[in-house]
Order: C-alpha cells, then structure tokens, then sequence
DNA sequence: TGTCGACATTGACAGGCGTCGATGTCTGCA
DNA sequence: TGCAGACATCGACGCCTGTCAATGTCGACA
C-alpha cells in the first residue's frame, strides 16, 4: 500500500508527523526538463566554463581559438569540440575571419539560462489557509 | 609557428584583422571550475530538475520521497540516487520524521549558483582607449 | 599553382553516469 | 518479539562524454 492510500483510509489517526502534501502548483513538464537539462548540461564541464571565462575575460567578449588552447591546456581538437558544444548550445558565436575563428559570447543565452532556473526553482512559501 | 610569434615578429604589415587580443582581464582558474562544474552537473540531469521542480512546488519547499517516485516515473532506487546527488551538491536537505525521509529545498545554494555564474560570464565591454 | 598554417572533423578509447533489481536498514505497530 | 513498509545501498549493465592522434578543409601568401 502506498502512503497515499493509506492516508485516504486512514486520515491522521494520531497525526504526528504529516506526510505527502498535494502538490499545491504545477511542475516542471518532462519536455521542458529535458531541454534545460540539455543547455545547462553544456555548462556542466569544467573547460567549458573555463573557455567561456576567457572569452569573457577578453576585449569585447571575443576571442579567437588560439587565445584558448594554451590556456586550457588541451589538444586543439578538443578545444574546437568543446568550442562546437559551447555554440550548439547557444552560449557562444563563431564568426571566421580570414584564417582564424572568432568565438563571440552569447549574454542573453546566459541571462535567459539564469532567470528561467531561478523561476524554476523558487520555493513556494508555505499557504496558512 | 604559433600565431601570436606571427604576430611578434611582424605586427601587422596589412592588418586587415587583428587576432589574439591580451586577455586584459583574469579568468576562472581550473580548480574553482572543476568546483563549478561539480555543482553544474547535478543540476544538469532533467530527472534532477525535475525532482527540485516538484519540491519547489509543494508548500513550503518540501516534499516526501513518496510524493517524487510516481511524478517521475522511476524506480525507487533511482529516485533515491538522485536525492543524494542533490543533497550532496547542497540544493536540498533531508530529515527523517517517522519511516518518512523529507527533502527541503535550498534557495541560498540556487541562488548563489546563479549569481557566480552572473559574474563569471558577464562580458568585458570593448576598451575603447 | 603550390605550400603553409589555423581550425574542423573523424575514429577510437577509457571513464563516468543513469538506470534497474536485489538486498539491507530502520521505524512503527500488533 | 515479529512483521510490514519507507527509504538507502549495492552490483551490474548500457550509454554517453571527454580526450587524443590522424586527417581533412580552407584561406593567405609567395
């Protein structure tokens, strides 16, 4: 027997510690899960965070992939591949001049990322009917 | 040769791009983004978002492992293991009252994830000197 | 046209992670 | 004391992901 059901035949016969409030508000559907799942999963690496920090860090927020693969201390072809995660996802932008590649942040995809968590994940105060 | 030894040795006799610009601003050292990214990854899981999605909703913040195995359609065990990943990252506390463990959320610990990441990646304006 | 260099792509490998069934632990109750 | 139920832990399995060496692509330049 579930606890639900148990709580439906028997209601709080001495009541000493309540259990399984309703839920009181809708929840986080499984389709939007996923997507926010996927984005914040980009983020969730530490050379991407520290790739994203130096492009910060630089004039304008810019930064060609030569200013990242010393840094990081990573073969090149994985700072591209981290490079590629970074701008499916949104965060970043490449723009090729000439023979080099320019990787420009995204602050919106940021910001938006941020607020729609913090919206997200905003307790409900408890109700006093 | 790399580029910026290019860029050394003969600075900029066309330029009609200039790539490499210095950094000009310090950026996350590797050990605070592997911790970033620690806190990130048990975020970055829509069964996870899910979890503290549902929390959130209920009164008060708090929930009972009875009321979060059915919403999400696992199994038990599982429902547990991710519990204990976002306890252990600090978004949710448990406390056992009766045979029923409760899980309360955290909003310091969204809330400072948040704000770290605002900074982190906050976009250096162009000097224009 | 040929060469060089910057960057992307591919293929392969090791390690991590999500999931489940089985089992253990602990509390409340008869 | 014995049982039942809620939750945690364990062991195993398959998939995903980060990393590298090798190779491909494309623009600049002589």
């Amino acid at each position: 027997m579930t606890h639900d059901e148990a709580m439906a035949r028997d209601p709080l016969p001495t009541a000493p510690t309540a259990c399984c409030t309703p839920p009181a508000g809708s929840a986080l559907g499984p389709h939007d899960a996923e997507r926010t799942a996927r984005t914040l999963k980009a983020l969730a690496d530490p050379t991407r965070l520290r790739l994203l920090s130096i492009i910060a860090a630089h004039d304008g927020g810019e930064a060609c992939v030569c200013d990242l693969v010393d840094p990081v201390g990573l073969s090149q072809p994985t700072v591209s591949h981290h490079l590629k995660v970074l701008t499916e996802a949104g965060f970043v932008t490449r723009e090729k001049r000439g023979v080099w590649a320019y990787y420009t942040l995204v602050p919106d995809a940021v910001d938006g990322l941020l607020t729609h968590l913090g919206h997200l994940l905003a307790a409900r105060p408890s109700t006093s009917p």
